[in-house]
DNA sequence: AATGAATGAGCCTTCATTCAT
DNA sequence: AATGAATGAAGGCTCATTCAT
């Protein structure tokens, strides 16, 4: 009877402490051993289930995707018209479990990382396609696909920011009011857009 | 008479040298060794002008905000109306001086440095206020103060935001359409904004 | 009855797989690891049984040397004359068995840790000594003892020369004329050799 | 008034404590601080002027293979027969500079790291070559050069095999009687071979 | 008997920084 | 003004070895 496997609650562990330590040093400049030691661990047991610090972060980065795709999936399910789908997709990236200091942190750090990385750079396309395609979802049925397109970036362009800004401890306060203001813009922009021709 | 100073000379070389060594790298770890053959002299050379590698960094970032503030201070003379000013902020950041991939890629590099370093934190509140203060100076009359400080705040999220996703080459392809659509987003909101009371 | 002892199975594909693992790297420096995985079972079993990794090299090094002991009493057996004692022991060294490219490697690997480890170097000793004491049971009815032992140097030096030349694949292609090599300088020698007093 | 390159006096430290530490350790893997503190100098200036610990070692068997290969030109040219070169061949390697008990450690290690690292195999090669056309030169005129090709074989490989065997200080006590075994080798096969024909 | 889990020790390598010239 | 020389400090990674199961 093996013991049962060690090695996922490991590699959990792993994970939050690199979240944990990357958050309380801003940036993915952290050490092995710094991740290891918060994790109770040694450093080469990290290596032993991570081969290298690369992979570690890369699976991070995984995991705070998972998360934030997990949390999509749950806020999109309850949403019946398409104007609370896009209020689902905002308020998701605004919650409790995402807007937190050191999840930002990663965030941005990850973004300047993926600048050298590669692996790192398609997780953050999938990431990026993903909330497209969610807030496509929502708009398309409200405004010709071409605006529809352009809004999305727009939507996601602020989100990003306003994840930066609040990375600065210099944006808005809260959560709430970053959510706010998104939507804000969504409704300024469906007054006067026409819906979508019934047959698109 | 004198020799007009090298210093000057070397100490832009070496900006240069390092905004052209952050952009190739995507991130700030850059060895001064890299920056100081990049402007064709001793590393020893650039710890003789500025210390320490710290120092260097924020002078680069210094450089750059500089650089943006003229730019701004240029294009606002021009403007004749509040909106005018709102589109000559927007479109110096994204100028083909401001909007080049090595200081995009710079930005977001100090926008993550900022996280743990005090003074290029600094550099960057004084950014954002004055970026702040500039939309203020466009909106303040076209609407109540309040909605122009909540408005500010969207117009500045969404231009960060667009920096970030165009360095992962994920965004918009161009400056213009970039740009625009920040316009966009300010005309939606104007369009129902109320003047504000000319008493303000 | 009792499992028939699956120790000496273990132990004996450990050592097959530490040649194996020595073959393949060429030198000496594999690591547990890669024995063991070779031998289908962990590195920890490898300890288990060896103890330490000096002592696995050792039986390692004792079997290799146990097999060419056991090929040369064998040829021995077989010679009726002095001669052709010579051409028995010549003949084992550069038989199918012996002069195989991993077994090649082995040696080599061998006799430079044999360099700081003083049981290898033992090891290495006992080798060297019946090796003497074969090719002397050949020489000393040929020639004088004193030729003799001087001879059975140079034969010597010229094997191991040989298989040095053939690690590096650079020597002589095949074991025959590798053999054949030996054989020639023993008979150049023999045929002005005076036969020894017969009261030797 | 640049200061007279310490550079090459440190490259020339550096190699010169690499071979002692080869020789002390019996072996290649010395550590890049052993080969540094030896030298006198810490392991990072080793990296400044070598930058991998493989490229040092390159350079430590270019050094021995230099001065071998200076020894043999000058010993070359005061030999008038071919006889009298093959001589000089083989005394040179057994010199007091060559047959020393560091410089024969050193290259019994670099026979077994030539297994591995491609660089290394090609200096064997070099050298292999180069003994080989050497004594060529002073057989080719003395028999048929198919036989001289053989020849020319057993030679080199019984230097390498008496440099093993020095190795273990098991061999021969001294480098007179190792030379004067390969040298009677060679007379030994030179009694009974024909002259080359003159038109050769 | 056998193994996965875990670690301490050590090594190569990089880099900011200092200093004598 | 400028640089080559030099190093201390630190980090990633490997590996033999131990231990509980």
């Amino acid at each position: 009877m093996p013991k049962p496997g060690v090695e996922p609650v490991r590699r959990k562990a792993l994970i939050d402490a690199a979240i944990a330590a990357i958050g309380a040093r801003g940036s993915l400049d952290v050490t092995m051993s710094d991740i290891a030691s918060r994790a109770g661990v040694s450093s080469a047991l990290a290596h032993h289930y991570f081969g290298a610090k690369e992979e570690l972060l890369q699976a991070t980065m995984r995991r705070i995707l998972a998360d934030l795709g997990g949390d999509s999936v749950k806020a999109l399910r309850k949403a019946a018209t398409p104007r609370e789908r896009l209020s689902a997709i905002v308020n998701v990236n605004f919650s409790a479990s995402q807007f937190r200091q050191e999840i930002i942190q990663a965030w941005l750090a990850f973004y300047v990382e993926a600048q050298k990385s590669q692996p790192l750079r398609r997780l953050l396309r999938v990431y990026a396609r993903r909330l497209h395609a969610n807030l496509m979802s929502g708009l398309v049925p409200l405004m010709p696909r071409a605006e529809a397109e352009r809004m999305a970036e727009g939507i996601a362009a602020m989100i990003d920011g306003l994840y930066i800004r609040r990375a600065l401890r210099d944006g808005l306060p809260n959560p709430a009011s970053a959510a706010a203001l998104v939507e804000d813009y969504v409704d300024a922009k469906l007054r006067r857009a026409r819906p979508a021709p019934a047959n698109d």
